[in-house]
RNA sequence: GGGCGAGUGGCGGAACUGGUAUACGCGUAGGUCUCAAAAACCUAUUCUCGCAAGGGAUUGUGGGUUCGAUUCCCACCUCGCCCACCA
């Protein structure tokens, strides 16, 4: 007798369609459990090793669930809308239909022959009219909500793909499905509001059990940004620039104001610009560039002053030149900024370029940790110098090596009155150390305020520190004072040997260091105020919120929320899509302008169907092919009667998977979305599994169509997935992306031909931890095939008791039951593994087989099945009950010896030994009483059954 | 540039909450069986010194905390993913 593992798989197989095990009832008697895969994409090439990883693991969380007694809820359906599925049928010449109808046939199969527990009788398909018709409702509620809406606006369009994009399907300047390029193009839209829920969808991520990781990106996407609107004056107008900054505490540095190309008030005041066919020409080129190329491009800013426009900053009423740039977005915020070069990169560029004024008004500040500030002294505040003197020859600096301290500092001083820092370093120089040809250099980033502790003066001293500096042109000197060389001796280091000096004195070291090595940034941090009139010397954070109460008493600004989200585009100009259920009348909108004649279709003409037509190429001038079908597009107005057209644009392929979820538990419902009990009682998911990279797609949208329906109480939950876990990729044995393109595909059949379902399915799982990228290896898979030939065989030969399996029966349950849980499917394997390799197999009983079997049969259903029922057994062994372990107390147990924290001995020792008893069991020991001398020890750890460590 | 995550044998990886590092599997070597080969089974397998008994080193690198660190803290290096002019 062999492992017959084809002929196993069939007869398996075959009696679970037969007595219909995998099938689910509604009955809300019974605890609910519903544990879902990310239903795939049918294409062409069908499913590969990869796909399986997520799905054998739902599956064996179904099984395993159902033996603790729940009723699962594990089914399957078909996302077949959209761009692979249609571009592959103008490849074939097909029609779509007939081409998806044929990849889900091949899917549907390959699922089966993995034994895979769906209950079938609820598959469902995106592109079945009976479905989509309630893709349409949802959308026509969306609609009458005004949460979908028509707008002319420049949107990313897929030269390829020939459509529009949103946003989330971008990704860094390419599109998602075909990597070309996007270009951006005017076109009038179909757009869902989800900007709406932004704050909704941020903070009920809070409650869900979900990787962290997904959260973040979430989050990022939704990117919300606390921050302030603040309006600028336009002089000798009524106009106002709205900005919005997160940064009020530099709004004293803000030396010109920057507009997007786009902003409207470009237009309103075309009447003041002096340069308008400059600044016209400049517009008229942003156009044209894509969000890639703006941002690409980014290396050089460029931009147009509006000439003959000032902006009136309204904290001090200084009067401030205007720009247009389209380094800045018109999409977020007000569409315009105010420029703080000292305090923004961006700006700084900008400043730098078109030589505009920078103004510092944030400055860093340290404490000096040797010599912090003491509270009962009194504070001196100056204004003072440190002096960088570089010797080109070596690219040494001077450093001063105090006598009578132990520091070492640069050449440090004040300002006196009258002085600029540059003379004043200059001075201090040449009293210091009588160098008298020096060559200024540069300074050193803006101000530092420090705050230290004068021993010698006995107070605290409050300094702005101005760094400076020079190159040493020779070494002529004058002599100095004695009195001065007695102070400091003279020592040139390089800057690593000022930094590893242990003597440093000077908590500003850092900043210079960072400032000298990177002179081209601009101080974005944090930190105290100055050039700010009555807000001098409070922290950004303070003075952020008080600089925005104050304008908000005058009318000029106001605390804002911003988000990153934008809404979700919602149009496709492609075919192969659910048509949006939306009726263009003349008639209507003569009657009502406001309305501009958009109807839509009433709930008992949907759905609207797709039409069947010969050519459904895309066109790529921005309509859809659905639009020269003349005798789909003309119609009647559902609302007036008269002539009308139909919407041509057809939704993007998220918007099925936006809801699937929800159709499974009650997929037959003719009159109803899905029936309110269904939902009460099936929902939320309480596992889904999928791939990382639907993070800010699938995830997000169907999070917002949730919530939407949650609004309209069709569904009872304000979220739909509880718990989520991301299945980690399955890469080619070239490390590569499994693709058909690449010829690297690794397909089910080809494994199971050679070691069946059942070691395909656990050497899935034995690949690695679960949610981690694992590089599929062909000889993988023989151990996990050695493991189920074992089984198999041991099987065949005779029962005799062993009075150990109890024991080891008994941690196998916990060990399975703990890992299941805690999908650590990689370790349970091995677990098995471990099992049979400590325990014989062939002298197990029937009653420890069954035990056996059961724990196997989520990961291997088919050799279980098989085996469980010539033990004896009639029904199913998924209809069984999951075992539960006895707690065998062992009489002994292990003890780790160490001495000095080193493992020298493991003893048996009995639990009932108190903890004297065995220091002198383990002390009587020969081999640890040679190197442990009871005298000699100092210490002893002890934790209990675990580990005993002498220290000596 | 910003955020997140990861570095353990020849390879995939294991190690609970700070307590025997290298489980389990692959591969490799030797052996059994065989006329022979394959398969299967048995033994060995982190590195290093040693005939051996036994010793030493080791979880990317360097430091710290601790009786004890793969695990905690700090710095650095490398790789991966996501976002990227978001004011």
């Amino acid at each position: 007798m062999k492992y017959d593992f084809k002929k196993i798989e069939k007869n398996s197989q075959d009696f679970w369609a037969k007595s219909k095990v995998f099938e689910t009832k509604n009955d809300s008697s019974r605890k609910k459990f519903y544990v879902l895969d990310m239903f795939p994409y049918p294409s062409g090439d069908g499913l590969h090793v990869g796909h399986i990883k997520g799905y054998t693991a739902t599956d064996i969380v179904a099984n395993y669930m159902r033996m603790k007694g729940f009723n699962v809820l594990h089914p399957m359906g078909w996302d077949a809308f959209g761009l692979p599925a249609e571009n592959y049928a103008i490849k074939i010449k097909k029609n779509p239909k007939e081409v998806v109808a044929q990849n889900i046939a091949k899917f549907k199969g390959q699922l089966q022959s993995l034994g895979f527990s769906y209950d079938w009788s609820r598959e469902i398909n995106t592109t079945d009219p009976e479905y989509y018709k309630w893709t349409q409702w949802i959308f026509i509620k969306l609609f009458e909500k005004g949460l979908a809406y028509q707008d002319e606006i420049p949107i990313n369009f897929c030269p390829s793909c020939k459509t529009g994009l949103a946003n989330e399907e971008v990704q860094s300047g390419e599109c998602e499905r075909c990597h070309t390029k996007v270009e951006r193009k005017n076109l009038k839209q179909w757009i869902l509001k989800i900007t709406d829920y932004a704050d909704r969808l941020l903070n009920d991520l809070e409650d869900l059990d979900w990787p962290e990781p997904i959260k973040e990106m979430q989050k990022n996407w939704i990117g919300r940004s606390e921050g302030s609107e603040i309006k600028f004056q336009i002089s000798n107008s009524k106009l106002q620039i709205k900005v919005y900054t997160t940064r009020a505490d530099t709004l004293f540095g803000c030396t010109w104001v920057v507009l997007a190309p786009e902003n409207d008030l470009v237009k309103q005041l075309e009447s003041k610009i002096e340069n308008l066919n400059e600044v016209k020409e400049y517009i008229e080129k942003s156009k044209n560039k894509s969000d890639l190329e703006r941002t690409e491009l980014a290396k050089e800013k460029t931009g147009v002053e509006l000439r003959g426009l000032r902006a009136v900053n309204p904290i001090n009423g200084k009067e401030v030149p205007v720009w247009i740039a389209d380094y800045v977005l018109a999409h977020y915020g007000t569409g315009a900024v105010m420029a703080v070069p000292a305090h923004d990169q961006r700006d700084f560029e900008f400043a730098k370029k078109y030589n505009l004024l920078i103004k510092e008004v944030v400055i860093p500040t340290v404490t000096d940790p040797i010599d912090p500030p003491k509270p009962d002294e009194p504070v001196v505040f100056r204004n003072a110098i440190q002096a960088i003197v570089i010797n080109p020859n070596n690219n040494k600096i001077l450093t001063l090596c105090w006598q009578k301290q132990p520091w070492t500092t640069f050449i440090t001083g004040g300002i006196d009155d009258g002085e600029d820092a540059t003379e004043a370093a200059k001075r201090e120089i040449y009293e210091e150390t009588g160098y008298k040809n020096l060559k200024f250099i540069r300074k050193l980033g803006g101000l530092v305020d420090s705050n230290f502790y004068a021993n010698h003066k006995k107070e605290n001293r409050k300094a702005h520190f101005q760094a400076l500096v020079f190159e040493l042109l020779d070494e002529e000197k004058d002599q100095i004072s004695d009195k001065e060389s007695a102070i400091h001796q003279l020592v040139w280091k390089t800057w690593e040997e000022i930094k590893n000096d242990g003597n440093l004195k000077c908590s500003e070291f850092n900043i210079w260091l960072d400032r000298f090595s990177n002179p081209e940034n601009a101080f974005e941090d944090h930190g105290i105020l100055i050039n700010s009139n009555s807000f001098n010397g409070s922290d950004s954070e303070t003075a952020k919120r008080k600089i925005t109460e104050k304008l908000r008493k005058s009318g000029h600004g106001d605390f804002a929320i911003n988000y990153k989200l934008r809404d979700w585009v919602f149009s496709r100009q492609r075919y192969w899509g659910e048509p949006i259920p939306i009726v263009h009348c003349k008639k209507c909108a003569l009657r009502d302008p406001s309305g501009q004649g958009v109807v839509a279709v009433p709930e008992d003409q949907l759905p609207v169907k797709l039409p069947e037509i010969e050519n459904y190429e895309p066109s790529g001038d921005g309509t859809s092919p659905l639009s020269r079908v003349e005798s789909w597009v003309n119609t009647k107005c559902p609302k007036c009667g008269s002539e009308a057209k139909r919407e041509t644009d057809t939704m993007p392929q998220w918007a099925g998977s936006c809801w699937y979820y929800l159709r499974f538990t009650d997929p037959k419902n003719d009159n109803k979305l899905i029936s309110n009990e269904a939902d009460k009682y099936f929902s939320p998911i309480d596992l889904y599994i999928g791939g990382a990279e639907h993070a800010v797609l699938h995830l997000l949208y169907a999070r917002f169509w949730h919530k939407f329906l949650f609004d309209l109480k069709v569904v009872n939950f304000k979220e739909p997935f509880k718990k989520l876990k991301n299945v980690g990729l399955i890469l080619a044995p070239d490390r590569q992306k499994m693709s058909k393109s690449r010829g690297n595909v690794i397909s089910p059949e080809e494994i199971i031909g050679q070691f069946g379902a059942d070691s395909l399915r656990m050497y899935e799982m034995f690949i690695g931890p679960f949610d981690q990228p694992a590089v599929w290896a062909k000889n993988g898979i023989t151990g996990v095939s050695r493991f189920l030939e074992n089984v198999c065989l041991s099987f065949e030969k005779n029962n005799k008791k062993d009075e150990t399996i109890g024991t080891n029966l008994s941690q196998l349950i916990n060990l399975i039951t703990q890992k299941i849980e805690k999908s650590l499917f990689n370790t349970a394997v091995s677990d098995f593994m471990k099992f049979a390799k400590t325990v014989e197999l062939t002298k197990m009983n029937k009653e420890q087989w069954d035990v056996f079997l059961k724990l196997l049969s989520p990961f291997a259903p088919h050799l279980s099945e098989k085996l469980w029922l010539e033990n004896s057994n009639s029904n199913s062994i998924f209809s069984s009950l999951w075992p539960e372990a006895q707690n065998i107390e062992q009489q002994n147990y292990n003890l780790v010896v160490q001495i000095n924290g080193k493992r020298k001995a493991v003893l048996e020792i009995n639990k009932n030994l108190d903890r004297k008893e065995i220091e002198n069991l383990v002390l009587g020991q020969k081999k640890i009483a040679f190197e442990v001398k009871r005298d000699k020890i100092k210490k002893i750890i002890f934790v209990e059954k675990k580990l005993i460590n002498f220290v000596v």
